[in-house]
DNA sequence: ATGTTAATTGAATCGCCGTTCAAAATAGTT
DNA sequence: AACTATTTTGAACGGCGATTCAATTAACAT
């Protein structure tokens, strides 16, 4: 007998992910893949159906995570406020140390969402129906303004976030993430406008 | 001699819009894009290079009407705070009419994006620009909340933007397109928190 | 050591489209 | 009504790259 060694699978994952990034799904060749992974380009297949199952398998492992993050924030004991915060953290905190998944997450998700399947698909749901849920609570305990539409509130805040973690995938120098963080923040909760006596 | 009839490149790019937001711009085939104009395949390459130039093509013109429309904005005589709102409905107004534009400059952006090159370049960044110069604007004048980043700000509401028309398109009834123009400013300029004293 | 079985390899395959081009069609000209 | 120049056509070509698989390698068992 013989049993598999190491860690293919994950590398063959990471390195996905940095090719992804790099070169966007089509342009991503499995003999690149695996080039980066260390590994045949016939491995590929033994850990992965095909190329498109490595997408699916990367998606669903970051949503699984996020889902994992978010839940823990909703169900914390925290202000509907703080709870807002501290989701747009989680969130930035699941990139930081990988701007080849921000890429990956910014520039690829499109490609499953068009067919609406894969296990990412009801997280991906479930996160943004969270947000709304916050949002009510928080103006249900009159912290957010009362005719706010949850819903919109949380794609406009989601959309936002995804283009400054792009930006800052591709030059982490101009947008610095203590910064993204900090406006993002800033701008959501108290507005474009200054109130002099606030 | 025999003269070009009709307006086939025309019907050829509304036919690629259609068809790149359906399919996306990998999987759409140039037959289809054929047929759906009502031409030959040949006939495509008499009006365009190959597949990558009509996409050239198609946001090049995209965002060629939309830096005239916000050049416009921005050198009327109108308040820093009118200017911003009246960015985002210029910029909505260019795809109120056409969804599959709007899955289009949504889906398919970031091939675009990924080299840096085309004439639609320079006003997408002129775009990211202008929306800064207009919040200093604002910030210098007292109106805006002083200690702003007018470059995260125009970020985060291009992404927002972005996120709601991509939802709009996909489901109008859920996201009309006149809520989603009033809930952007509203939060983008009053924020979240609820101000009883306001 | 030798055998057995599963893992690994990477060159070859094969289907899919973007692209081409020889033939056909047609608008204008004489 | 024949001729010319240009447009249009769509079947065929060719290259690329995802996928396959026969050969090879290496764990583990006996």
């Amino acid at each position: 007998m013989r049993r598999k060694t190491g860690d293919k699978e994950r590398r063959i994952a990471e390195a996905a992910v940095k090719v992804f990034a790099r070169d966007g799904f089509h342009g991503a060749k499995i003999t690149h893949i695996a080039k980066e992974a260390g590994v045949a380009t016939g491995s590929v297949y033994l850990y992965f159906h095909n190329k498109e199952s490595i997408l699916h398998h990367l998606f669903d492992r970051l949503w699984q995570e996020l889902h994992t993050a978010f839940a823990e924030v909703y169900r914390a004991d925290l202000s509907a406020r703080a709870k807002v915060e501290e989701i747009i953290d989680r969130l930035l905190d699941q990139f930081e140390k990988n701007p080849s998944l921000a890429l990956l997450f910014v520039n690829e998700q499109h490609l499953l969402l068009r067919d609406g399947t894969g296990e990412f698909m009801q997280y991906y749901v479930d996160f943004l129906q969270l947000g709304e849920r916050i949002v009510r609570e928080g103006m249900r305990s009159g912290v957010f303004h009362p005719d706010t539409d949850a819903r919109m509130f949380t794609n406009l805040v989601f959309g936002g976030v995804r283009q400054l973690l792009h930006q800052w995938a591709r030059a982490p120098r101009q947008f610095p993430l203590q910064s993204v963080r900090s406006e993002i923040k800033r701008i959501i909760l108290h507005g474009l406008l200054h109130r002099p006596s606030a």
